[in-house]
DNA sequence: CGCTTTTGACCGGCGC
DNA sequence: GCGCCGGTCAAAAGCG
């Protein structure tokens, strides 16, 4: 993997650089998975052609080269006329369950959603519990010392912070309860996909069953404690499953502009009825602003739109 | 100069 | 009990 994930081949520069791809939601069969048939998603979020073989670079993106760009889409009349231009019909699933159970299961849970999956992009909510790895790790050879812990054993869910923070004595009693999770399945050129948020990669594993490395990131804000892995579907090279963990203690940068809040609540989507007027079971608007997680909620509501 | 990425090593949990 | 795998840390390097 010398020049593998890492390899400095995806824009390693973070910020808003675009991103590319074919932004299409998938279908996604899994155990309790919503679906929602839509059919031009990627139309409208990536709406490049195909140089998927080609080589599209993430220079030559579309107009939304990326949920956030979609996102931020709705706040520009004109994407958003754009969105709505296009009839938005795709599949798109959400997929709702708790991860905490599994392991290493959750890892592959999302790994296996995307060979399930269709050629499109799909999403799926797990609801977990509290933080795990990151704040049951502490103690490593030398690491005797937490820098600045941004927010690995900070706070984020209370109760059971203290637990191997500094001390050695890592009860292994918890089943280390994970965040809410939120898997994103998204066919694109590009690995990380700009969100709105500002991340930094703290690591890269080979994933066991793909030739794709996955990568781990963090969000730089100081207290906020979301972590999102990025991998691509050894099944669908095109597809990049985005995992997000945990919810963000602030408002995505990129939407200070124009408020979070409007994100998922744009106060005259035309077209778009309001997060309670959409059909059940489709998608849980609640949860993704509980988790300060904007991405796919206005999608998904531009998807539940006839 | 500061921030982010890269990369190897290590830890911890789980399965066999 | 051992091995495997996922996940995270930390030092070094690169880039704007």
């Amino acid at each position: 993997m010398s020049s593998g994930g890492g390899g400095g081949g995806d824009q390693g520069r973070h910020g808003l650089y675009h991103q590319h791809g074919h932004g299409q939601l998938t279908r996604y069969d899994g155990a309790g998975g919503y679906e929602l048939s839509n059919d031009d998603m990627e139309s409208f979020f990536f709406s490049q052609p195909e140089g998927v073989g080609g080589g599209v670079r993430a220079d030559e993106i579309a107009p939304y080269s990326s949920i956030t760009s979609y996102l931020q889409g709705f706040l520009d009349p004109t994407g958003l006329a754009r969105h709505l231009d296009v009839p938005a019909k795709h599949e798109l699933s959400v997929d709702v369950r708790s991860h905490d159970q599994d392991s290493q299961g959750t890892g592959s849970a999302a790994g296996e959603s995307a060979a399930l999956l269709t050629p499109n992009s799909s999403v799926s909510f797990s609801s977990g519990g509290g933080d795990g790895e990151g704040k049951s790790r502490r103690s490593k050879k030398g690491r005797a010392q937490e820098p600045d812990d941004q927010e690995d054993g900070k706070d984020h869910e209370d109760g059971e912070s203290s637990k191997t923070a500094n001390n050695k004595p890592k009860k292994k009693a918890e089943k280390r309860p994970r965040l809410p999770r939120v898997s994103f399945l998204t066919k694109s050129e590009v690995d990380h996909l700009e969100d709105g948020y500002r991340w930094r990669k703290y690591g890269q594993k080979a994933v066991k069953n793909s030739p794709y490395p996955r990568s781990y990131y963090r969000c730089t804000t100081p207290k906020c404690g979301v972590k999102k892995r990025v991998e691509r579907s050894y099944q669908d090279p095109s597809t990049v499953i985005t995992t997000y963990e945990g919810q963000h203690t602030h408002h995505s940068p990129a939407s200070l502009r124009g408020s979070a809040a409007h994100l998922f609540m744009p106060p005259g989507l035309h077209g778009l009825p309001p997060p309670h007027l959409i059909p059940p079971g489709v998608f849980h608007p609640e949860l993704m602003s509980m988790m300060r997680m904007p991405y796919p909620s206005p999608n998904m509501h531009l998807l539940s739109v006839p």
